[in-house]
DNA sequence: ATGCCTTTCCCAGAAAGA
């Protein structure tokens, strides 16, 4: 089996290059995250040729986060109990969801960026990871394998960013995002390290500068696996190959595969 | 150099991303 997560920058605009990644890389389940469009305007119909299902959590211009299985769907679960919401908790936002696919279960999650860490929006994150660590304790715990993959806006080690000094003063890699990651992998979860392609690990690199090509990226998009799911995987990697080209999205894919 | 690109709203330029 094999499952992969990737941040897509609206799901529209990518749509080309989705359709051609899922021929490519044939994944049975994908979580993504920043598909920027509301639940009635998903384009399930250009995914269903290829087998797949949708299960989509939608706002409109922002955020947004969906699954696709060609394993089915059971026990979906859609946004976070006791979402802190923003800029308060009648406005909470569409971040995550998650469903057993076959024999696993994934929930896809894209948590708030912080801004910078005097914004109110910072403290957001920091809440809302607190409580996606709610959200998630259980299935962290338990013997179905499950993996918690998405872009989680935080690089966790300075060796997940080009250049360390560049990020002095900046969100992704503040002790307090850190930490908030170092308790949510408390509850059962280890950071699946893909293997390191030409060099770096990265995940995400500006759409600025050409800073692909000049390797300033970040790790910043994270397979969270349990014990269950760890013990099953054989492969991990980053599809760099999708972030060239023409009108890629600013993230790659992270591709893991299962024994069984 | 507090920018550099891309997306959304929708048709002008602001907001957001990280």
């Amino acid at each position: 089996m094999r499952i992969a997560t990737w941040n897509v920058n609206s799901v529209v605009a990518r749509l080309p290059r989705l359709v051609e990644w899922l021929e490519q890389a044939a994944p049975d389940v994908v979580c993504l995250q920043e598909t920027k469009v509301g639940d009635d305007a998903f384009p399930c119909e250009a995914v269903k040729p290829l087998g797949y299902e949708v299960e989509h959590l939608g706002e409109g211009r922002w955020n947004g986060v969906a699954l696709l299985s060609r394993a089915g769907f059971a026990d979906v679960d859609r946004g976070l109990p006791g979402d802190p919401g923003f800029p308060d908790q009648a406005t909470a936002e569409a971040r995550t969801l998650a469903a057993t696919c076959g024999q696993v279960r994934v929930r896809s999650v894209y948590v708030p960026n912080g801004r910078t860490p005097d914004d109110p929006h910072y403290a957001y994150k920091l809440r809302w990871l607190a409580a996606l660590r709610e959200a998630v304790a259980q299935d962290s715990a338990g013997s179905t394998p499950f993996a918690l993959m998405g872009d989680f806006n935080i690089a966790p080690t300075d060796a997940d960013v080009w250049d360390p000094a560049a990020f002095a003063g900046s969100t992704h890699v503040t002790k307090a995002e850190r930490d908030q990651l170092a308790e949510l992998l408390a509850t059962g979860l280890s950071d699946v390290t893909p293997r390191i392609a030409k060099g770096n690990p990265f995940t995400y690199w500006d759409y600025r500068g050409g800073n692909f090509h000049k390797g300033m990226g970040m790790r910043i998009d994270l397979v969270l696996a349990n014990a269950a799911l760890t013990e099953r995987i054989s492969d991990a990697w980053i599809d760099r190959e999708a972030r060239k080209g023409k009108g890629p999205s600013d993230h790659a894919p992270v591709v893991v595969d299962l024994s069984r």
